[in-house]
DNA sequence: TGCCAGGCCCTCTTTAGGGCCTT
């Protein structure tokens, strides 16, 4: 498969508006299974994080303080992403993110999100549930730090993205994998995963 | 003042409701 970005924010809410932004980013290159490059920065956008998402995060008011702007941070991470085809974890969310901090930089998402969530519940159907953490467990990968920060976030979706690459190889015998195969087969149903991939063997 | 996310997915469904998942 080709180079793609995956992609974690930790952000002070669920939806971004004036009072709910980013507060950290971070994205690591996934290349023939294996994390390549990584960025990740926490960011300043001007507001406050509350006492729960302080205690969820370990991501604190004051760490903010002194981070850098989140204008510069996204002028950064959009210059290391490019054009990468993106990945993310329940990939909605972190779309509203990017989509919401890059066009307060005046810029435009140029690719698509691939969601590892919509892959996982079409490819690891038994699993107990799927959040990512438990995904990880679940699926034997490596633990890769204090979860619900970005970079251990990110290396865990890499990880878990990584993982069902193996599986659509080997259980499913797909061939050529690409981030656009991805795109598609997050949108199958369920029931018809295995008849949408024959045309992929 | 009152608002307070939203797309996916299942089912006791489709003229709907509610759990899952992300912070």
């Amino acid at each position: 498969m080709e180079r793609i970005a995956v992609i974690d924010f930790e952000t002070t809410g669920l939806s971004p508006n004036s009072s709910c932004r980013a507060t950290e980013i971070a994205v690591v290159m996934l290349e023939n299974g294996r994390i390549v490059e990584r960025y990740q920065s926490l960011m300043n956008a001007g507001v406050r994080v509350p006492a729960f998402i302080e205690q969820l995060t370990g991501i604190s008011n004051a760490m903010l303080r002194t981070a850098p702007s989140a204008e510069r941070v996204m002028e950064e991470v959009n210059e290391f992403v490019g054009c990468t085809p993106l990945v993310a974890h329940n990939a909605s969310f972190d779309q509203k993110f990017w989509d919401f901090e890059l066009g307060r930089i005046k810029r435009t998402r140029l690719q698509n999100f691939a969601c590892s969530l919509l892959l996982a519940r079409r490819l690891m159907p038994a699993a107990p549930n799927h959040k990512l953490g438990t995904l990880t467990t679940f699926a034997r990968l490596p633990h890769t730090g204090q979860a619900h920060r970005a970079m251990a976030d990110a290396e865990m979706a890499a990880n878990l993205m990584a993982h069902l690459a193996d599986e659509l190889r080997s259980k499913h015998g797909v061939r050529e994998l690409s981030h656009d195969l991805l795109c598609k087969l997050q949108k199958v149903p369920a029931a018809k995963v295995s008849e949408h991939l024959q045309r992929y063997r």
